[in-house]
DNA sequence: ATTCCTGCCTTTTTT
DNA sequence: AGGCAGGAAT
């Protein structure tokens, strides 16, 4: 087989180019994948590289799954297994844990993720007495990821003001804790890596040796972190070749840094650019709707994708009434496909917000279409879930304080708010976990003696399960585990639809660490636990005869014969938060996400919007999106109902005024005046609680239970059981 | 200690 | 609208 046959010029260009780095502009749908494989296996049959010597990284699990496959295809299994081939966090994960003393880590390290991470962040600026309101946990986390994306620590930041004094004080006692802990967060994976590289050179020198051949998938998509490291591991001779597509960068807010394309090449001097603009996709018309949004971007790489497949159908472009219309719209249009051969797997249905696909799905179980929603909450997110993965990480680690503060009273078994509290504090003090310290309470007296005696009862349970981890597989081990920890026992005793449901999810999660152990080479525990925490979305994706739903987001990467893009609308797509003020970047962003949709799309592709749009609770009148006058009149057919003239060509673009009528229903439900007198209490009035003091009522709520809302001054507004206060 | 309720906030989420 | 967190009631 010769590696290059299949190869259009600029893609074999690519595939061919000797040593020194390489950067290569791939727009949709031009056979990035084929050319990163393909040079793979040119260098390995060609050229004579080992398999060894070769590093592929990518963002998702899935990609680069695929990209083995098909870099065994051209191989063989065999002179493919060497490839090192996995996304950026796994392949960080793999050189830490091997070399975990030089990188200061314990090798049983657990990762946590974002909602882990979160839980960390609250816990260090609860004990820092911040206030939620000025502070809140989100942004706090935020701030320590943004640092960590820059490669910074905490000695690094900026202190000038107070907000940057709690940032550093939250950031540098979180990395305590999280050592405490024994965990890494995402950041971390990257930023401890580079540190290790950094400080060692000796490790330094042992992987430039190893990965004498450097692909990067995505590169758009890469952030700061991710770009040193790539530098340094290509050290003085980069064999670097770095695959992206700048139109395709929708990942700016979480970091990724467009800067890497350009900086790569004053980087790495002497890179050679390559740039495919052949497309294997899509038709002509569905192009040129594609590069009539994405031209009008104010910044980006000068290119046009070109196709030999040229006309097709025209993009259809259709108003409906509201957003029940559209979703009746989704059902006909499926049905309409579909009696022209088209399979249910051959389309998808993608939406800017996840909040959208509700009114679509009622509307095809309505109709009976099969369908499969991805992304909004996943598996692993479940409670269910994550408290049955937390027993099995405190198996594998029982210093990860957040997964042992989230089963400590889970199911309840008398260890409470306070009690915990305390052992925290403690924790804290001496500066150990959460682990340690109850094992120090179960021996000393700080805790009444039928405290101490359920703490010891639990620790002999949670040691009990790590003694037999050895012998046990994981998927048994976690099942004692469910039965021991009583988990499964109080779940079915809950016996509603909800406890039901979430039994079954933790029935499936058995069934998947069976799987688990069935496929992987080596099923260990710790491997189970790192390879679900470090999926996407797009790793759950099945192929199947069924509709597909998800946001444009989760959309990347792949592609379907027929699309339809729902709520074409200013203000959702391209959307804006209710804060106005905002950069043209972020236009331009959004503008690259309706570019990734619509190169989604081989053959069809339809784009709705509504006339009156109902979301997050407020109804509210909807206009046309500006992407639609960006595809070009002769690409298009325009769909209006009869007597709602909303041309799409220069449009009526909505007014200056604020978006929308908001209602605030606060208000509308007050009780009207004359009715504000109920059992002794009026609005003005003032009162007295036995906690709160004197405070002012706002507001009485008649009914069985009546209540009043007080605003005390000291402690804010509460609402409170009228009889809990007095007329004062 | 546990359960119930109210008020909050709402984009996207490769790992 | 709906999910969640924190506070209040039992």
């Amino acid at each position: 087989m010769d590696l290059l046959d299949q190869l259009n010029p600029p893609q074999r260009a690519a595939v061919e180019h000797g040593d020194g780095p390489l950067l290569v502009f791939a727009g949709a749908g031009s056979g990035k994948t084929r050319v990163i494989t393909h040079r793979i296996a040119h260098k390995v049959a060609a050229c004579g590289v080992p398999a060894w010597n070769i590093l592929a990284v990518t963002f998702t699990n899935k990609a680069a799954k695929e990209m083995r496959q098909r870099v065994e295809r051209l191989l063989g299994t065999a002179g493919a297994r060497d490839a090192w081939i996995g996304t950026f966090h796994s392949t960080c994960a793999r050189l830490l844990r091997a070399n975990a003393a030089d990188a200061g880590l314990d090798p049983r390290f657990v990762i946590f993720d974002d909602a882990d991470q979160q839980a960390m962040v609250k816990r260090v600026a609860k004990d820092f007495g911040l206030d939620e309101r000025r502070f809140p946990p989100r942004m706090l986390q935020s701030r320590i990821n943004q640092a960590k994306q820059e490669c910074r620590g905490p000695e690094q930041l900026e202190r000038n003001s107070p907000v940057d004094g709690a940032i550093f004080d939250v950031y540098r006692t979180y990395e305590d804790r999280m050592a405490a802990a024994k965990a890494v967060d995402f950041g971390d994976l990257l930023y401890r890596t580079v540190l290790l590289l950094q400080n060692s050179a000796e490790v330094l020198a042992a992987y430039r040796r190893r990965f004498r051949h450097i692909l990067i998938d995505e590169f758009q998509d890469t952030n700061r972190v991710q770009y040193v490291l790539v530098k340094l591991l290509a050290g003085e001779a980069p064999n670097v070749c770095a695959v992206g597509d700048d139109d395709q960068s929708i990942y700016r807010w979480r970091g990724a840094d467009i800067r890497n394309i350009r900086d790569f090449q004053r980087d790495f001097p002497g890179t050679v650019v390559v740039k495919l603009e052949q497309n294997y996709r899509s038709t002509g018309r569905i192009l040129d709707a594609a590069h009539g949004v994405i031209s009008k971007a104010i910044e980006r790489e000068p290119k046009k994708l070109f196709t030999e497949n040229a006309g097709g159908s025209p993009v259809e472009i259709e108003t409906l009434a509201d957003e029940r219309t559209e979703a009746l719209r989704v059902v006909s249009w499926t049905r309409a496909l579909r009696s022209k051969g088209f399979e249910l797997g051959d389309i998808a249905v993608f939406y800017r917000v996840h909040a959208q696909s509700r009114v679509i799905e009622e509307a095809l179980r309505a109709a009976n279409v099969p369908y499969a929603v991805y992304g909004g909450m996943r598996f692993y997110e479940r409670a269910e879930i994550k408290d049955a993965i937390a027993y099995l990480r405190i198996v594998q680690n029982p210093h990860d304080d957040v997964d042992l503060g989230r089963i400590i009273n889970v199911p309840p078994r008398g260890i409470g708010k306070s009690t915990v509290d305390v052992l925290f504090e403690q924790a804290t003090n001496r500066g150990t976990s959460l682990h340690d310290a109850m094992c120090a309470a179960c021996g000393d007296g700080s805790m009444p003696a039928a405290t101490r005696k359920r703490l010891g009862s639990f620790r002999d349970l949670v040691h009990g399960w790590r003694a037999r981890e050895a012998d046990l597989s994981p998927a048994a081990l976690l099942r004692l585990i469910l039965d021991e920890s009583g988990y499964e026992k109080a779940l079915a005793g809950e016996d509603t639809p909800e406890s039901d449901a979430r039994s079954q999810n933790v029935a499936e999660l058995v069934g998947s660490l069976e799987d688990y152990e069935k496929t992987a080479e080596e099923p260990t525990l710790a491997g189970f636990l790192e390879s679900i925490t470090l999926q996407s979305v797009q790793d759950e994706i099945e192929e199947g005869d069924r509709l597909t739903l998800m946001t444009v987001h989760t959309a990347k990467g792949l592609e379907f014969r027929a699309v339809m893009v729902v709520g074409m609308e200013e203000d959702l797509f391209p959307f804006r938060s209710s804060q106005a003020g905002r950069d043209p970047h972020e236009m331009d962003e959004e503008r690259r996400l309706c570019y990734v949709a619509i190169t989604r799309a081989r053959e069809r592709l339809l784009l709705t919007n509504v006339g009156m749009r109902r979301l997050f609770g407020f109804e509210r009148e909807a206009f046309p999106s500006r992407f639609l006058e960006d595809i070009p009149e002769d690409s298009r057919t325009v769909y209006s109902p009869p007597g709602r003239p909303r041309s799409i060509g220069p449009l009526g673009r909505r007014s200056a005024e604020p978006a929308g009528r908001t209602i605030d229903r606060s208000y509308s439900q007050l009780p009207a005046t004359g009715e504000d007198d109920h059992l002794g209490f009026r609005v003005g009035q003032s009162v007295r609680h036995a906690r709160f003091g004197v405070g002012l009522v706002l507001r009485v709520e008649p009914g069985a239970d009546p209540k009043v809302s007080v605003d005390f001054p000291g402690h804010g507004t509460k609402t409170i059981v009228a009889r809990f206060v007095q007329p004062a």
